[in-house]
DNA sequence: CGCGCACCTGTCCGACCGGACAGGTCCGGC
DNA sequence: GCCGGACCTGTCCGGTCGGACAGGTGCGCG
């Protein structure tokens, strides 16, 4: 059970989650939940997934005191078919306690693995993963600690915060804030009706102007988002939130 | 300051919050909300923004109780351009607490809108709205209760509520989970060079393989997504989640 | 050993697009 | 009153696309 303070800290720190809008600010929101519960080594990754959630490939890895030499073996000695934790990521929607993982799946390979992280100090711990909204990407937490797991004080904590943390890195990776060229709402009306599949003459049609009318202002959208064809310009106002969704 | 009761609440509202993908679900966690808090009336809908934040249309729109007779009013005297919440609605990050907005907005014309609000019932409340991630569209919240603003603790509660609630409406709106068609990893490879303006010829090229048969890909791509032509399977595709931001 | 599937290649043709040329109206701001 | 911008219209042409025809290999599964 977590104390007034314990709940106003996790309160805290998912409104502090709330403003992070870089990865210096993620980096920072890190620290704060390391101070919160015992959290000694944490990585932390966005991942590519493909249609089964498998991971693809990563990128923008920010690790703090998390054991190189670990991470590197990992990927030599491709643990990812045998950690339990990697199986069950991105389906579930809470953080996978290691210990629990270890209780539950004890085959030979498994208890390998798990001696092994052992040797690398990496015994109480969670990872978390889950896909980003309209993204084939998703957040992939590790962190572990000493006494990480062994309270239930640290795992409701955890159990709390990580969805938020997820959530912060989520806004870190899709990079929300950006500047962007003005469309008219001609350009705008056009756009949207060209993600639809529509050739210039079924939208002169919908908007009751000429076709050249329809060309002219898909060539001025392509101008001002530096497209180099009306297929890059949708998709460019699609991604910058210019028009919306089907 | 909040108890340790309403700590716990708000913690469980925000953790269910995040399990919220239906339009009923979140007609059920705004409930939940009204039992924590004395919201007597509530009107949320999904709002169009122009670049300006100005607001271009609303859809669905969700009502508990909240007068009818105001909403037309207010449309129809155009009180959107006298409101002050309006004004400030997508720009703070907070909820507007309409007794502050009275305090520090006086004019004759806001007073007159004030008392008109007054004679629907509608003196203690807040507003709240936020642009969904890479979207053009904005949640829009209006709740009132007569002691719904006077106490500390419900304001603080609506403080840490709102964001979480806004977060709901977005995957509600956004439409997560969607069963979309399989692509073979080699039509996503194309579709993710089409996204940046790249003809046949060009993506051939980066795949080492002839024009014919990038051809072939985006034919196939277009028919499992049931696009009229490569524009409209890539904005699907992007739409689903299948294909990446650039 | 077929069967399906992913993957790859070719040709042809009508439709469509991108870019260049040219022109016009209407409206708000300096 | 002039200027810029949004909006609209036209013609021409080379390049690209969509859809149809035709074919091929390699791999896993029953």
């Amino acid at each position: 059970m977590l104390s007034k303070g314990d709940l106003i800290a996790v309160l805290d720190l998912i409104d502090h989650a709330q403003s992070v809008g870089t990865e210096e600010q993620f980096h920072g929101l890190m620290k704060m939940a390391a101070q919160l519960v015992p959290i000694e080594k944490t990585h932390v990754s966005v991942a590519r997934l493909d249609a089964g959630n498998a991971i693809v490939g990563t990128s923008r890895r920010i690790s703090i005191d998390y054991p190189d030499a670990w991470l590197t073996h990992y990927r030599e000695q491709g643990l990812i078919r045998v950690d339990p934790a990697a199986r069950l990521l991105f389906r579930a929607e809470r953080p996978l306690i290691w210990a629990d993982l270890r209780k539950r799946y004890r085959k030979a390979s498994e208890q390998a693995f798990y001696n092994s992280a052992h040797d690398f100090g990496l015994d109480q711990g969670f990872s978390f993963g889950a896909r980003f909204m309209r993204s084939a990407s998703a957040s992939f937490f590790s962190c572990a600690g000493q006494e990480l797991t062994s309270h239930q004080r640290h795992v409701l904590v955890i159990r709390y915060l990580l969805p938020h943390l997820h959530a912060s890195l989520s806004k870190v990776h899709l990079g929300l804030l950006k500047q962007v060229p003005a469309l008219t709402p001609r350009e705008i009306e056009v756009l949207n009706w060209l993600k639809f599949g529509k050739t210039n003459w079924e939208v002169s049609i919908q908007l009751n102007v000429s076709e050249r009318a329809v060309k002219f202002h898909v060539e001025n959208a392509m101008r001002k988002l530096n497209a180099s064809n009306r297929l890059q310009a949708v998709a460019i106002a699609l991604s910058q939130g210019l028009i919306e969704w089907g």
